[in-house]
DNA sequence: CCCACATGGGTGAATTGCTA
DNA sequence: TAGCAATTCACCCATGTGGG
């Protein structure tokens, strides 16, 4: 995923020449003026750059800088070298990431060094240095951040995702396609009096000039969502978009006009940061005013525990449930489901779930895995050997049971077998 | 607004792989 | 090698998307 992607970052923390230990070039580099840093990432015109993109407005993100410097190995050791020599500080709290300001000590634009020549092009707004991050080396935060810690301290990782959100009137919708910070993938909100529509888009910006997802005409707000860093996948936004939807069911201002989006195979850590990122674009449309206004923050930020009609009553685990109980064994595990006079089963709590997926399974399988373990409706089992499912939940046929529960294709209708739910039998799921 | 097309779920058949 | 389990494939259908 690209979030995840790695450079040079960790070598370069442990190089013993590194701008932690050799900030001042004291390995033996002589230095040529006084006004220069003297280390291996830094060259006269690199130092010079840096400094006119954080004078042009006082301060810059790294993040920022990085993309200013697109030709560079090492862009991050370069502003570090540059803060240890005291020409700039970290004016932001907490860990250091691609958003932490560095500005000049003290706001001394010279900052204790004579900038005599600093009088390269100013940089371009932070809008369009965004812009070109795509262009930019991929900032590896973790090794940015390890660099400037101490011995035997470590850096706890952290969701690398934030939400950026573009909000304007329907009839401006043509508008998205031209904003260079939409042309990523991401997803977006319609609203039309109390419909809303979510929906996703590898551009999210060219999807919602181009779409024509409301029936009756255009919506009246629109909102665009992306990540900060384009760090969101194709795939990453198509699960955000089933997660969110997840979220606005619950939103009772509104009635969806879309059903469940398809999702995507997603792995349960990536499905936490995604539902993190969720909520955090739950509380900025609560507290602009536009949705989520029922109940209280604690109560929207927490998503809904599973889609809407999918959670089935509960039930004593040696009640039996209504309809005809069906049990289906498969990979050395067991499953057991009531199949009811409607057409929809009910896979019973205490089912065992597998907890790989083959590479044929459909979307659902991965994702539903994720975010019922998000929600804690699947646990591991004790010793480890498979998931266990901690409530009923419905489906829409024996075939979509077996395919969950197996993570693979070959598990339907057929594969159930009736049985006579003896004491025994509930008893062995309580287990 | 209509229609063609793409996509994905549901299903059973075919294929592959493992073990006795 | 036979038998069984696991996986993939192919088909049909429903639904959503995008172009005219």
């Amino acid at each position: 995923m690209k979030a995840n992607a790695t450079h040079s970052g960790p070598a370069a923390a442990r190089n013993p020449i590194s701008p932690a230990n050799d900030v001042l070039g004291l390995n033996g580099a002589d230095l040529v003026h006084p006004g220069l840093v003297n280390h291996p990432t830094l060259s006269p015109s690199i130092q010079v750059q840096i400094l006119s993109i954080v004078d042009a407005t006082g301060s810059a993100s790294i993040g920022d800088i990085v993309a200013e410097l697109p030709g560079h190995t090492d862009p991050v050791g370069a502003i570090f070298a540059l803060i240890a020599a005291d020409v700039l500080v970290v004016v932001t709290a907490g860990i250091i990431d691609a958003h932490s300001i560095v500005a000049r000590p003290d706001g001394d634009p010279n900052g204790g060094f004579n900038s005599e020549d600093d009088e390269t092009p100013p940089a371009t707004s932070p809008d369009t240095a965004a812009g070109s991050a795509k262009d930019a080396p991929p900032i590896d935060v973790s090794a940015l951040a390890e660099a400037s810690l101490p011995p035997d301290l470590l850096l706890v990782p952290s969701s690398p995702l934030k939400p950026r959100i573009v909000m304007g009137p329907g009839r401006r919708r043509a508008a998205f396609k031209h904003v260079p910070i939409l042309q990523q993938a991401g997803v977006y909100i319609f609203l039309r009096a109390h419909s809303v529509y979510v929906g996703f888009g590898t551009d999210v910006g060219a999807r919602i000039a181009a779409g024509r997802q409301m029936p009756d005409g255009t919506p009246n707000v629109i909102i665009a969502i992306t990540d900060m860093q384009d760090g969101l996948s194709d795939e990453d936004a198509r699960a955000l978009e089933r997660i969110l939807w997840s979220y606005v069911s619950s939103d009772e201002d509104f009635s969806l006009i879309n059903g469940v989006p398809d999702g995507a195979p997603i792995d349960p850590d990536r499905y936490d940061q995604l539902a993190l990122f969720a909520s955090e674009v739950v509380l900025a449309l609560r507290q602009a005013g536009l949705m989520f206004l029922h109940g209280s923050v604690r109560e929207r930020l927490a998503s809904p525990r599973a889609e809407p009609e999918r959670l089935g009553a509960p039930r004593r685990i040696d009640d039996l449930p209504e309809g005809r109980v069906m049990e289906l064994n498969y990979c050395g595990l067991t499953a057991l489901a009531a199949e009811r006079d409607d057409g929809t089963w009910l896979l019973l709590r205490g089912s065992d779930v597998r907890i790989e997926t083959v590479n044929s399974a459909s979307a659902s399988a991965s994702f539903q895995r994720a975010a019922w373990l998000h929600a804690g409706l699947l646990e591991e089992a004790r010793d480890g050997s498979c998931y266990v499912l901690k409530r009923d939940i419905s489906f829409s046929s024996g075939s979509a049971v077996g395919h969950f529960v197996s993570g693979s294709r070959g598990f339907g209708l057929s594969s159930w077998r009736a049985i006579e739910p003896g004491d025994d039998e509930l008893a062995e799921l309580a287990c």
